[in-house]
DNA sequence: CCTGCCATGTAACCTTTGTTACCGATTACC
DNA sequence: GGTAATCGGTAACAAAGGTTACATGGCAGG
């Protein structure tokens, strides 16, 4: 563990800050579509990512869901920080994207290591500003874009997030995604598989306007 | 303005992290209106608000406007913070929502504080983490709520914040924090005075509905 | 007191998005 | 191979919200 973590968060964090994590951290894989965590689930560790991404949804009480971004490698997730910080309870879902690694660092060490290390004082400040930023884009997306736009940019997202410029998913997930119906999706792909965007085939969607 | 501090966040900071404060800080009273702040701008300094309220918008490239959340006495702006820590300029535009008195706290002593005063540490945790949660609010208004429920919790933010149940404003400018259009916002009014909600005035709403 | 601006109300119409229904094609599974 | 479930295309319609246009009435400043 402690080489893949020096690999990802080497430049990060000082020796002596990556070897307590090594020690106290819990090493976990996850396959695509695992669920690490739910609304209202008491937060039990800050994940730091080696491998893979993961999918941050908020859900309202009638069920329905809106992705608020991804976290990839080298990220962590600040709700999970910010949750420590208040109330011990988890406000997003979060879901694997693709097969993940990821080190699990129980929270009791978050305020400690705030005080000894000055590296992970500036990464939980940085994972803020990053996270604050994400949030951001998605209220500039959903107040400010239409939904052909916003199908877009998801669909760019996963790409990227995926490093494949095909997009393994069905109208239905996108639908969910975007909180929106499986029908107004169809619709929209095929106005921008017309206007040469993207391309469908059955189960997939390969973005070409990347 | 020690004995200001002293009263609005004396609960919160030692002693000495107050003096340093009131001796390095810039006190500030702005009118209602007032522009503390635009998207672009390079950030000059952190806000401790005394007394008072403060809009935090967005706007995208075409001019549209989305109110954010607000900000009241005890509360600083994350998104100052956050902005300190990446770039230099900020996100979002804050006007004044009252009479504001503030105290404007230079950024370069956000991260020596950080190391040296374990108050100002869990301040600063806290704020993101509250503002972290008003994102959400924010966009789970946005996403998940139709405009007239939007509209309805804009006014009892606002009647909140003012901590007056007559609210002074017009149709245009209530479109204009919720991206939408004057029109819409009187046919959804009307709706809701209708509905015994409100009360509409010329230039001022009641809310009864809180 | 007159004039012009501003705030509000309202009608008519359009666009975007959501809903329901139904179809054929593909796939998984027995 | 047969059958049920899933996936995607599409039509028809409904609802929400945005746009344009115009009328009325208050109010400020001359």
């Amino acid at each position: 563990m402690i080489e893949a973590l020096k690999q990802n968060y080497g430049y990060l964090f000082e020796p002596p800050l990556l070897e307590e994590i090594s020690r106290v951290g819990q090493l976990k894989k996850v396959p695509e579509g695992f669920q690490l965590m739910d609304i209202g689930e008491p937060i039990k560790g800050m994940p730091l990512i080696l491998e893979g991404a993961i999918k941050i949804l908020r859900e309202d009480e009638k069920g329905n869901e809106l992705v608020l971004y991804f976290i990839e490698r080298g990220d962590t997730c600040a709700m999970t920080l910010s949750c420590c910080v208040g109330l011990a309870k988890s406000e997003i879902r979060a879901v694997a994207e693709t097969d993940t690694v990821l080190v699990m660092v129980p929270v009791e060490k978050m305020e400690s290591w705030m005080a000894t290390y000055k590296s992970w004082r500036q990464f939980i400040l940085q994972s803020y500003h990053d996270r604050l930023m994400e949030m951001l884009d998605t209220i500039d997306s959903i107040a400010f874009l239409k939904m052909d736009e916003r199908l877009l940019r998801h669909l760019r997202d996963k790409a990227m997030i995926t490093h494949d410029d095909v997009i393994h998913t069905t109208h239905q997930d996108i639908a969910r995604d975007l909180n929106t119906s499986r029908v107004v999706i169809s619709r929209l792909l095929k106005k921008l598989e017309n206007q040469g965007k993207i391309q469908l085939f059955r189960n997939s969607i390969r973005v070409i306007d990347l």
